[in-house]
DNA sequence: AGAGTTACTCGACGTTCGTCAAGGTTTTGT
DNA sequence: ACAAAACCTTGACGAACGTCGAGTAACTCT
């Protein structure tokens, strides 16, 4: 059976070693798996590329359901992820809440993963 | 409701355009999260540090069991994984296999994970 | 040929995940 | 105060996943 699933708090960007630098232990290698896993998934890629795309004016989930053709409410649920992944960031202004990238995130897990990058 | 199940081929570096260069087609998506989710696992993630500060000799599946903490059978499913994904070649020695990370498939994943990096 | 290693495959199990419908919350309008 | 809009939460369901034990395949020795 898998092992126990624990909670930990993922929204700030991971800072541990980058894979290259030698073998890792079993709590950080979770610290980078679970902000993989938030992105692990089609539709949260597809989310990550519209946000991206509207970096600066923001994307709210009434757009985004309909551009990746599911429910508002199993987008919310991505969009819950990727926040808690901290790769986004949701701001509410009124009925919206607009979505944008956090750079910070995204770079960080990048860096982790490759030996030869930045 | 039941997701459709692509059989893909993903042995190849990821090839199409980076999330941030614009709104990504359901298909690169599924591209992009299936090799992410080959990687979205601790135990990949350990298999993959160590696997890399191992590149010049190569690493069995016999050491990387005991090193992980899984039994054999575990990580020969794992190591499936991450070669379909092309992200470890492995080649037989004798009665060993010795595997070696796969550089261009993992700096093809970075690039198109990150906006500012590379 | 036979015994022993190492690696992979298969079947089964419990867990986790993605999805939707329905209901609830917050905010803005009238 | 009330209705409407946008978003989030909950509960439920089927599919996919990670893990192991047991069996199988490939190779190396004696």
């Amino acid at each position: 059976m898998p092992k126990a699933l624990p909670v930990l708090d993922t929204t700030g960007p991971v800072c541990c070693a980058p894979l290259a630098a030698g073998p890792l232990d079993a709590s950080d290698a979770l610290e980078i798996a679970l902000r993989l896993k938030a992105l692990a998934d089609p539709v949260r890629v597809q989310l990550m590329s519209l946000i991206l795309a509207q970096a600066a004016e923001g994307a709210c989930t009434c757009d985004l359901a309909p551009a990746v053709g599911v429910t508002e409410a199993t987008v919310s649920h991505h969009l819950k992820q990727l926040r808690d992944a901290g790769l986004v960031e949701g701001t509410r202004k009124g009925t919206n809440t607009f979505y944008r990238p956090n750079a910070a995130g995204l770079g960080a897990l990048c860096r982790v993963i490759d030996p030869a990058c930045c």
